[in-house]
DNA sequence: TCTGGGGTCCTAGGACCC
DNA sequence: TCTGGGGTCCTAGGACCC
C-alpha cells in the first residue's frame, strides 16, 4: 500500500509578505493585483477570500493592508520548503507555486515492520512541520494518504497549520464525505454536468459505472472515476520537462488600449516575448512553438500559434514569429486589455545540438548569452531589448525591468 | 464577486502523407 | 477521376488548478 505526503504552505504569497515586513504579522493582509491572489487568516476571518476582487475585499474589510507581492521573493521561499521536503524523501513533486507531494512509500522514517504507520506518519508530519518552520519561518498543512487525492483532501482537513492522516484502509469512509467538486479535476462545468444526473456527493459518483463516465465526460471521466474510488495512482513526477514558458499582462482595469496604441502593445508584447526567452535559456531549453493571446476587453479571446520549423532559443527569432502572430490577432481587435506569448514545444538544449547549429546562429546565440550575464549581474534592465522603445516613460521600471500589473505572480 | 498570471491536459478538425 | 482508410502533426479552444 502507497503512503503519500501533501503538503501546502499556509496562506503562501501572504505569508511571504509578513516575513518581509514582520509588522503584518497579525494583521489582515492580501496579495494581488485586481483580485485576491493570497491572503493571511486574519483577512480570511473577515470574509476576505481568494479571487475575490480587491474593492470586494476592501468593502468586508476596510483595514486590509493589500500589497502587490513579489514573485521572485515567494519562488525563494518555494525552492527552500522544496529542499526542506527532499531531505525527509528524495522523490518530491512540486506541484503549484505553494504545494508539494511527498513519496514515504518505504521511508525508513514510517518505522519497522509491526510499527503503527499512522503514529510513525505523524510524527514525520512534525518533524518536517518544524524544520519548514524553523528553514523558513513558514506554516505547512500536510494530508497523508493512499493517493493523490485522498492525502490533497486531508490537507483540505488539516488547514491551517495541520495534520491529517487517512490511514490504509479508510479511503473509501474518507472520500464518501466530499462533495464532487472538492474533487481535483471537478470545475464548474463537469459539476454542473453531474448535478444535471443528480451528482453532488463523491458518494453518489459510485453508483455509475466507468464506461458512462468515460462515454459523457472523455478521459476526464475516467480520471474522475478512479480519483472518486481512490485507486488513482500515477507515479510522483520529479523534474519533468516543462511543456511550456509564457508571460502575459493586462492593462489598466476595464479601459482597455485603443486601436492608435498599438505601438504600445506591441513594445509590450516584444518585452513579453524577451521575458519568456530569457526564462527558456536559464532552464536551457530551445521552443518549437510560439504562441500569442489577445484578450478584447469585451472579453473575446483569441490565440495563434505557429511553428518555428526549427528549436531555438533565439530572442530575435521567437520576437519575429511572435509579431507577426500579434498583426493577424490584431485585425479584427479594436480594444485589448491583455496580450501574451508562450512559447511551446520545449525541448533541452544538449551539449550536441548545440554544436548543430549554424555559424550565424552561434553568432546570435553568444550574444543572447552575453546579455543574459549582463543581466544577471545588473538587472533584466540593464539591457532592453528590441522593439520596447514605446514602453519608456509609460511604464515604470524597476531592478528586473519594466515593472508588470501582477508582480505577485510574473517572474 | 467577472477578475490575475502561470501552468496542465484534452478534444476536434484540418492538412498532409502513404 | 474525388474515391478508401489510417496515421500523424498542427492549431484553436475548452476545462481545470493554484
Amino acid at each position: 500500500m502507497r503512503t503519500l505526503l501533501h503538503v501546502d504552505i499556509d496562506a503562501f504569497l501572504a505569508s511571504v509578505e509578513q516575513l518581509r515586513d514582520p509588522a503584518l504579522f497579525g494583521r489582515p493582509v492580501a496579495v494581488g493585483t485586481g483580485v485576491v491572489a493570497s491572503r493571511s487568516y486574519e483577512a480570511k476571518v473577515r470574509g476576505v477570500a481568494t479571487a475575490m476582487p480587491l474593492h470586494e475585499a476592501l468593502r468586508r474589510c476596510p483595514e486590509l493592508v493589500v500589497r502587490p507581492g513579489d514573485a521572485r521573493l515567494a519562488e525563494r521561499y518555494r525552492q527552500r520548503t522544496a529542499e526542506v521536503l527532499r531531505e525527509f524523501a528524495p522523490q518530491v513533486e512540486v506541484c503549484s507555486l505553494d504545494d508539494f507531494y511527498v513519496e514515504l512509500t518505504g521511508a525508513a522514517a514510517l518505522g519497522a515492520a509491526g510499527a503503527d504507520p499512522a503514529a510513525a506518519a505523524l510524527a514525520l508530519c512534525r518533524r518536517l512541520r518544524d524544520q519548514v518552520r524553523a528553514a523558513t519561518g513558514l506554516s505547512v498543512a500536510q494530508g497523508v494518504g493512499p493517493t493523490r487525492t485522498v492525502a490533497a483532501l486531508a490537507t483540505a482537513r488539516a488547514k491551517p497549520g495541520g495534520i491529517c492522516i487517512v490511514p490504509a484502509g479508510r479511503e473509501h469512509a474518507f472520500l464518501a464525505e466530499f462533495p464532487v467538486v472538492d474533487l481535483p479535476g471537478v470545475g464548474p462545468s463537469t459539476q454542473a454536468l453531474l448535478a444535471a444526473v443528480g451528482v453532488t456527493q463523491v458518494r453518489e459518483l459510485w453508483a455509475f459505472d466507468r464506461e458512462l463516465l468515460q462515454q459523457s465526460l472523455g478521459a476526464r471521466g475516467d480520471e474522475l472515476w478512479l480519483r472518486a474510488h481512490g485507486r488513482d495512482d500515477a507515479p510522483l513526477r520529479s523534474e519533468v520537462l516543462p511543456q511550456s514558458i509564457s508571460r502575459e499582462t493586462s492593462f489598466e482595469p476595464r479601459g482597455g488600449l485603443v486601436a492608435q496604441e498599438r505601438p504600445f502593445l506591441r513594445a509590450m508584447l516584444a518585452y513579453l516575448v524577451d521575458r519568456a526567452a530569457a526564462e527558456l535559456r536559464r532552464q536551457r531549453l530551445l521552443a518549437r512553438r510560439v504562441q500569442v493571446r489577445v484578450d478584447g476587453i469585451d472579453g473575446v479571446r483569441g490565440e495563434r500559434t505557429q511553428a518555428l520549423g526549427v528549436a531555438t532559443d533565439r530572442t530575435d527569432l521567437l520576437w519575429g514569429a511572435a509579431q507577426a502572430l500579434l498583426e493577424g490577432l490584431l485585425e479584427r481587435r479594436a480594444l485589448v486589455r491583455r496580450v501574451g506569448t508562450a512559447l511551446l514545444g520545449l525541448e533541452r538544449c544538449g551539449v550536441a545540438q548545440g554544436q548543430l547549429f549554424a555559424a550565424e546562429d552561434q553568432a546570435r546565440r553568444r550574444l543572447g548569452a552575453a546579455v543574459d550575464a549582463l543581466r544577471a549581474r545588473h538587472g533584466f534592465g540593464a539591457i532592453l531589448g528590441q522593439g520596447v522603445g514605446a514602453l519608456l516613460g509609460q511604464v515604470p521600471t524597476g531592478r528586473h525591468g519594466f515593472v508588470l500589473r501582477t508582480p505577485s505572480l510574473t517572474k
